[in-house]
DNA sequence: CAAGCGGGATAACCTATGATACAAACGCTA
DNA sequence: TAGCGTTTGTATCATAGGTTATCCCGCTTG
């Protein structure tokens, strides 16, 4: 039932080279990386926050995928978002209304909101390279909403794998696909049982290649033109 | 419940007032209140702003509502977010991705990005409001988000009224309908014939009543129930 | 007053996707 | 190597909601 255990020292990159990689400037990602904090392994799929619990804690990924995801009454599942290494969830006042829970297993880093919001007010630099954070965040989830709610569950799903694309990989043509066809199914809005569906068509239709859960893109522009992908939105 | 309660769409005040009664301290409301600005009137239903367009003004609704939104390649049209009396615009680097159209007529106040945030640089309180607005409004998407991919249509137009109600007079059990029934389909993925069907539904199984375009609530609880509501996602 | 336009209502038809069920493949771990 | 839970692959059937096409009403504008 642990859904956290002790990471094993050498697994990956430090949150200071995550953040750096993710733009931030070496001395500010330095403050962040001495602030006081613990660091967790999370397994997929077990719940490691519940909508309830407070948020007074900011949480970065160090490795890894995180998702905050609401289930429905009839027991249906919404991801509304992801976060990949380098990114993170800020604090807030009263309680989450989403739960946190890992895509792959991951590790995290956790501090404490008290310990984190005085460095903000203390390196407007550092308050500004998350504000830019939060924008691109809102971003996002818009991008999300039009491809809920305007596009067909082949584009949904094809636009799914160009953002994680190039989210992870800076838009290789060779995506190392994290998700089960169930996570799909929840993030695009959809069943797993068309999500299966919309992959083998994809593939009888030439436009990727699996092998076991890995996708390949055989024509990035045809990718990009049937999930209306426009990776501007992801720029900070 | 009603604490603060927004001045109705039509209704004017100044920019201090509105931002004032959605919480800001009265000192900084006439900081921004006495940036260099314009005042401006839009028409419902013509584009204020393209996609494409930079983003380095500040927008601040006085009255009425804007509505950001996406068209894709096949007309179909998606609205993201929603922008209430004393909510407003951010700046960002980079161009626009959405298009801003007011829902109905609107004053909107327009500042421009270098006078607005040297405001922000200098009070730190000021900048810790926005941001909380900042983090509500990713909150609001992804509550869009889960009604989208989620919910069924029934649901995701109740949901969309009652938030208006709240959001517009603080929980009225009276809405002063402020949409038509094809913005509704642009907000809620849907078409504007589906919408009709389930608005009269609504009123055949006694939840709303309706005269024109304005809707009663015949019991709040209930359409809470159905739409699945959960305010909380709407606290500052 | 007529003409035009946006918005609402309704009907007929159709299809993408949900629901359900079960089997096969995969990957732990005992 | 067996056993079990998870993930993937299909098939069958049902239906919510999309599409298209009118028609009507109330405003605005000429």
């Amino acid at each position: 039932m642990t859904s956290r255990r002790a990471r094993s020292a050498n697994e990956s990159a430090s949150l200071r080279e995550t953040l750096i990689a993710a733009g931030l400037d070496p001395q500010l990602a330095d403050l962040l990386d001495r602030m006081p904090h613990r660091t967790l392994d999370i397994d997929a799929r077990r719940p490691f926050r519940e909508p309830g619990a407070p948020r007074d804690e900011v949480i970065f990924v160090r490795s890894g995928i995180l998702s905050k995801f609401k289930t429905d009454t009839s027991g249906r599942r919404q991801i509304v978002a992801l976060r990949f290494p380098g990114e993170g969830i800020l604090p807030r006042r009263g309680i989450a209304q989403f739960g946190i829970q890992a895509i792959v297993r991951s590790e995290v880093m956790v501090g404490k909101a008290q310990d984190f919001e005085p460095l903000l007010d203390a390196n407007p630099e550092l308050r500004r390279f998350f504000w830019r954070l939060l924008q691109r965040n809102e971003a996002i989830g818009y991008e999300w909403l039009v491809n809920c709610g305007r596009r067909d569950s082949t584009a949904r799903v094809a636009h799914l794998l160009c953002e994680t694309a190039a989210r992870m990989h800076g838009g290789d043509e060779h995506l190392v696909n994290p998700f089960t066809q169930q996570q799909i199914a929840d993030i695009t809005g959809q069943t797993s049982v068309n999500v299966n569906r919309v992959l083998a068509d994809m593939e009888r239709q030439g436009l990727i290649r699996r092998k076991g859960r890995d996708i390949e893109f055989n024509d990035w522009n045809e990718m990009r033109r049937v999930a209306s992908f426009q990776p501007a939105y992801l720029e900070a």
